[in-house]
DNA sequence: CAGATTGCCCTTTTT
DNA sequence: GGGCAATCTG
């Protein structure tokens, strides 16, 4: 907790900010062969530190372009963290900014790592850290903590998790008498979620937000969850920014203090700042200089908000004041942003592509400069990716080019496969032949591929397929350390050590290990606390003087509270990871595990052993606490030579030699419900999101679609994504036919012919399937593409399911399909694309339950077959 | 209170 | 179909 204050605030007399101004080295040097320019370049040669020579020209201005806002679009593999981290190294070496005056962001934990290490590198490790530079959240953090109390809370405010704050909605919405069946707390905690994304109070959401949740009292419930989390001393993440943006916008002072302070803004991955992350930076960005030099007019300016998103009237403000301000105080707003509106495929959690696109407009007079030098990946991945994405309309515009063109470069090569098995037991085929040693004795390494998918489901099939194989893989982005069971527990105690207010703590615990404190009981304590407006463990405290208990009972809540105390008192005086390993042990946590005789109990046991090795590196309990709320990343074993598999989402800002992406079919990829609930903004993202995939590839690039997929428990045929029509014939091939199809339609040929004309594939859809698909075209039910499947899909999760159906237009469609009458009737033969010929023998609304000569019985959706 | 049963969901995920 | 969580039942 400590270390927040040490931070020294500099101000404008800093010595150290007085050093003559550095050279300035634009592009382009002074007249070549003068003799004034070659001493000039001598110099700059002698002072210029090597860090800057290596950049090509555009990352050249893009570190060097130090005064005023600028935004660098860095395509895929431009460079983007290498102009970052050098920018930083640069502003520090020319004696501009002390590490402590530069504020940088990143979304990830892991980016802002890397960044610090790499201006360590740089800078040769003479910076001592840099204490702004982290997260949104982490910083946000900080400056909450700082001025906690300035948001009705106090210093040592406990960060709720995802989990913590459903638990929490659940409860309110209980308390309110409202059935939380009818309405889930996880979609509530969604609905806050995307409000506080925007940035908005209770008080500011849209009154249709407000009406859509709880016969109305969506605005009711989310106020008292704002005042449920303020008596807990407790924040959710979007508060870690909204609360700074309050106190920001309200105490002009504080706000002055931090623009002072701030002399350089530097912002990763702009392009997915979603609003209340925009504001924050907008707030901190906007230098007046009224508020450097302290007068009233400063807070009138910083005081303006929220009306004041435009920057304009800053600048206005700022250009009238000027006369008033000695010319070295001239306001600068020295924000950098950068990203690459190509890949921002977080627009479901928020993120503003818009930010990104308006940022000239935003911050006037900006530099825009755009790095679109490849560096990564060969002129054919480079060029099928360029040409996907520039289907898209709202994009500013970039074209990725290399100096890279080897002959022997493969083109991004399209594969065809039968179904979602044969496309696993392919590729996996395809991993193998990669790993075996070539002539030359040299072996791709498993580390360097990746299976990137747009679904997890798409994962288990590969799994399944590795471990037959004894192919190493690693599955990336899976369930985390910090969200197992067991850490979840021992955090609670943890917590409630902490901060004897986190009642969510107490409730998680309270009867883990089995005290016989059961729900009678908590209930109980529960409502009395509420009475009182205590929290439960003060509570506890209480109720067990009095006979409101049963004896048994009150015993158990007597050694919980007197184990509370006694830990507590602990706190300041004893090691923290004796003290956790004390708390583990006392409370029977740990010989509740050892007890258990499950399969699981040894690797829990183990969890948290390392749960307790990791905090060692930490100063307290609580800073290990804040820790673990913030950075929850479980890292992976390195050493092991593994393929890796992940989502898309996941691969962003990962590169491999080799990168496979199967499953690009319609309604899976482009995703089905992207679609559906997004629109042409949303078929935009995933088609961001197959520029991700392709330019991951360094030097080659597989793309598969299967033409049956097994989705929710049926079989479906699916139709190749519009995404494979949408790449360039130059810089694509189609795979010769590496399979036999299934013993079904035997050519199955995807031939040359595969971009000839109006009609992709024309071999391929010379099948049923095809066909088939070919009628819905003209069938009034399809969606707008055609995409029969797409449309089963949905079917299945809303129509057959009646009583999930919350609207009145719902019920009706429910009804309609569930009450149609099938055009088969139960003894019918018919005909299926996968399963071939067999007999239905029981039809259930749309789903056909048939006993197929050869595969046995299945059940299939009757848009799937065709009567004999 | 534990084991059995039913119900529900099923895109992407950070902090 | 399958995984998980809430709910039922002995």
């Amino acid at each position: 907790m400590s270390g927040y204050d040490d931070i020294p605030f500099f101000d404008d007399d800093d010595p150290a900010l007085r050093k003559p101004p550095a050279p300035n080295h634009k592009t382009g040097s002074p007249a070549e062969g003068g003799i004034a320019a070659r001493a000039m370049a001598a110099r700059d040669q002698h002072r210029v530190p090597d860090y800057l020579s290596g950049l090509n020209p555009e990352q050249r201005e893009a570190v060097e372009t130090l005064d005023g806002p600028v935004l660098v679009l860095a395509g895929a593999g431009t460079g983007k963290t290498r102009v970052l981290t050098t920018r930083i190294a640069h502003i520090l070496a020319t004696g501009r900014a002390f590490p402590s005056q530069i504020l940088a962001v990143t979304f990830t934990n892991k980016a802002a790592r890397e960044m610090k290490e790499r201006i360590g590198l740089l800078v040769g490790g003479a910076v001592e850290g840099m204490p702004w530079l982290g997260t949104f959240h982490s910083i946000g953090v900080k400056l909450l903590r700082r001025h906690a109390e300035l948001a009705g809370l106090r210093s040592d405010f406990t960060i709720l998790d995802t989990d913590d704050v459903v638990r929490l909605i659940k409860q309110i919405i209980q308390a309110e008498g409202l059935d939380d069946k009818r309405w889930p707390a996880k979609q509530f905690a969604g609905m806050i979620d995307g409000w506080k994304n925007k940035g908005l109070d209770p008080a500011q959401i849209p009154e249709g937000d407000a009406r859509a949740f709880a016969n109305g009292k969506g605005r009711e419930l989310y106020t008292a969850y704002q005042n449920r989390l303020k008596t807990l001393n407790a924040c959710d993440f979007g508060d870690l920014l909204l609360h700074p943006i309050r106190i920001l916008r309200s105490h002009p002072d504080i706000l002055r203090e931090y623009h002072q302070k701030f002399r350089y803004i530097l912002v990763d991955e702009y392009q997915d700042t979603n609003t209340a992350q925009y504001m924050w930076l907008r707030l901190l960005a906007q230098r007046s200089p009224s508020s450097r030099a302290g007068t009233a007019d400063g807070e009138q300016v910083s005081g303006s908000w929220p009306g004041d998103v435009s920057p304009a009237s800053a600048q206005a403000g700022a250009g009238r004041r000027d006369a008033a301000v000695s010319a070295s105080q001239k306001p600068q707003i020295n924000i950098c942003c950068v990203g690459d509106d190509d890949q921002s495929i977080y627009g479901w959690r928020g993120a503003e592509v818009d930010n990104i696109l308006r940022f000239e407009k935003d911050f006037p007079g900006a530099k825009v400069i755009k790095l679109e030098r490849n560096y990564r990946s060969t002129a054919h991945i480079l060029g099928a990716a360029g040409h996907l994405i520039a289907h898209n309309e709202d994009r500013l515009g970039k074209t990725l080019f290399t100096d890279r063109h080897d002959p022997e470069d493969g083109k991004v090569i399209v594969h065809a496969a039968w179904d979602s098995e044969e496309e696993a037991r392919a590729i996996g085929e395809a991993i193998e032949s990669l790993q075996r040693p070539d002539r030359d004795g040299k072996r791709h390494n498993l580390n360097d591929m990746a299976i990137l998918v747009r679904a997890s489901f798409q994962m288990r099939e590969f799994e399944d397929r590795f471990v037959t194989l004894g192919l190493n893989y690693r599955v990336i982005g899976g369930p985390r350390f910090y969200e197992r069971l067991e850490i979840r527990d021992a955090m609670a105690y943890f917590r409630l050590v902490c901060q004897p207010a986190d009642d969510l703590a107490f409730e998680r615990i309270v009867n883990t290990p089995k005290r016989g404190l059961g729900d009678t009981t908590i209930r109980n304590l529960h409502d009395y606390a509420r009475a009182r407006d205590i929290p439960m463990l003060a509570a506890a405290g209480d109720i067990i003087e009095t006979d409101e208990l049963k004896p048994k009972a009150r015993k158990a809540l007597f050694d919980v509270v007197a184990d509370f105390k006694r830990w507590s008192a602990l706190l300041e005086n004893t090691p923290h990871t004796e003290l956790a390993e004390k708390i583990l042990d006392e409370s029977g946590y740990t010989a509740m595990w050892q007890n258990d005789k499950s399969a699981e109990a040894p690797g829990r046991l183990d969890n948290l052993k390392e749960l307790i090795r990791s905090m060692e590196q930490f100063e307290s309990l609580r800073g290990f606490l804040e820790h673990v709320s913030l950075v929850m990343d479980a890292e992976q074993n390195e050493d092991l030579d593994a393929v890796s598999i992940m989502t898309l989402h996941s691969a962003k800002g990962l590169e491999f030699e080799t990168v496979f992406l199967p499953g690009w079919e319609e309604g899976l990829f482009p995703h089905q419900r992207a679609l559906d609930e997004g629109g042409r903004s949303g078929l935009e993202e995933e088609r961001r999101l197959a520029y991700v995939g392709i330019t991951r590839a360094k030097r080659n690039c597989h793309i598969w679609f299967v033409s049956n997929r097994r989705i929710h428990g049926l079989w479906q045929s699916t139709i190749p994504s519009r995404f494979l029509d949408e790449l360039p014939e130059a810089h694509v091939e189609v795979a010769e036919t590496e399979q036999s199809y299934g013993g079904y339609g035997g050519r199955g040929g995807y031939g040359q012919s595969r971009f000839d004309k109006q009609e992709p594939f024309q071999n391929a859809y010379s099948t049923p399937g095809w066909r088939r698909a070919q009628a819905n075209k003209t069938d009034a039910t399809r969606d707008n593409w055609g995409n029969r499947s797409g449309h089963a899909i949905e079917r299945i999760g809303y129509g057959e399911s009646g009583p999930r159906a919350r609207t009145i237009e719902g019920e009706l469609v429910a009804k309609s399909t569930t009450t149609e009458p099938s055009r088969f009737s139960v003894g019918d033969r018919v005909f299926h694309l996968k399963f071939g010929n067999g007999n239905i023998s029981a039809i259930e609304g749309n789903k056909l339950t048939i006993d197929f000569d050869r595969a046995g019985q299945k059940r299939v959706l009757d848009g799937f077959v065709q009567p004999v």
